[in-house]
DNA sequence: CGGTGTGAATGCTTTCACAGCC
DNA sequence: GGCTGTGAAAGCATTCACACCG
């Protein structure tokens, strides 16, 4: 199978949440349409990418479509009622670690955040000896200087930043020269580096919203939620 | 002016914020480009989309190019570090609530990221009376049963939705139903609704990045911090 | 029928390449 | 020289329309 290109995989991505949370056995296109405000042509094609044939004229097999957008995006997602493997290569959870303990870092210490999902925070790091100290959680925390050193150890492909803006792109380096993979950057700092970075600041998220700022008469073919 | 479309948009609320952070008088698409990694003629395209010249031939103009995207783009002044001008924030801010105070929501309480941004946080909600009684915080904070009283009293236009993933749905109805413009939803859980949505979940944007997984061999034309 | 999967057509986005300018 | 701004070309993504299937 091909690359899947950006717009659909994005997509997919949320249509695989999408359908987790459905409870029928099948589902239609028609319907996805409804819930998403994705044209039903954009979803078939979307779907037809997977090369997969998880269709048939009553719809699609929720739970198999699902695997397959997991499969063929590599997302592992854990069942919620215990049905399919869905195991990545390795069979074991991302490791991911959270840099920066402020008020943010601290409120993705929760565990909850990751239990059923293909990812596990294995590492807090904070440039504060205190706060690794105080803080108490599942996992170890570490003060940053260790961080290379851990990350490399853990084996950590993932980082969520929470450090302050000015330590932002710093932290970031440092994150990638030790091999991560990409970073959920929760700080308003454009980050310059050479892995994918998702950038999910308040702010900008904010920005975003206020950017689209559609004149508002889009009703019409929009995502409503069915009964 | 015409309607900028979304990629093009997503990206210039990426450069307005990146030009924040610049601390140079003038800057060239060239090193945009590297900053971003992004191709120097679709830069070039972005901001021809403005309509304003904001370019000569040694670069454009930092502080003009900035506040150009921000007019077109309807998004105020986001000044990063430094700025001085903390004068027009109250009177032109977009109004924005928190709902759901858990971890989460408690952690976005944090005044700290949005000052010097378009943005305020005017109200939080959460279901738990208690919750709302024992928290501090510089602006009041109201049981979930206010939600539509108060949303449509103090004229807010965003949420920040962090509730339990099995009432996001529910909620963000009864924001919608209040004249909300938009949700930035912390949420597992994917929303149907008729405004714009900002999935932000930290498993949401970790997915995106499992998902995008390019094999590893994409170095050349990548971001590189610049000295 | 009501639905999927898919060639063909449309419409957008991005890149190319170069004129014009400093 | 190095840069922006922009037609024109190339490359993608989305929609249309219809064959085909249960």
């Amino acid at each position: 199978m091909k690359q899947i290109p950006e717009p659909s995989r994005r997509r997919l991505v949320t249509l695989a949440a999408l359908l987790s949370q459905q409870q029928v056995e099948r589902i239609t296109s028609v319907t996805l349409s409804a819930l998403t405000g994705w044209s039903q042509s954009l979803i078939r094609r979307d779907i037809a990418l997977l090369e997969v044939r998880a269709g048939v004229s009553n719809g699609y097999d929720v739970r198999l479509l699902r695997s397959a957008i997991c499969a063929a995006l590599h997302i592992g997602v854990v069942e919620s009622d215990g049905g399919a493997d869905a195991h990545d290569e390795r069979g074991e959870a991302h490791r991911c670690c959270i840099v920066g303990l402020g008020r943010l870092g601290v409120a993705l210490l929760d565990g909850g955040f990751f239990s059923g999902t293909p990812f596990r925070v294995v590492a807090g790091f904070d440039a504060s000896m205190n706060r690794t100290e105080v803080l108490r959680s599942v996992f170890p925390l570490y003060p940053a200087s260790e961080l290379e050193t851990v990350v490399v150890r853990e084996g950590i492909e993932y980082a969520l930043l929470a450090v302050p803006d000015g330590s932002a792109q710093a932290t970031a380096e440092r994150l990638t020269a030790s091999g991560i993979r990409g970073i959920v950057n929760y700080t308003g700092a454009v980050l310059s580096v050479a892995v994918p970075v998702e950038n999910v600041a308040p702010v900008t998220a904010l920005s975003h919203l206020l950017a689209q700022r559609v004149p508002m008469d889009f009703r019409g073919a929009v995502p409503k939620r069915i009964e």
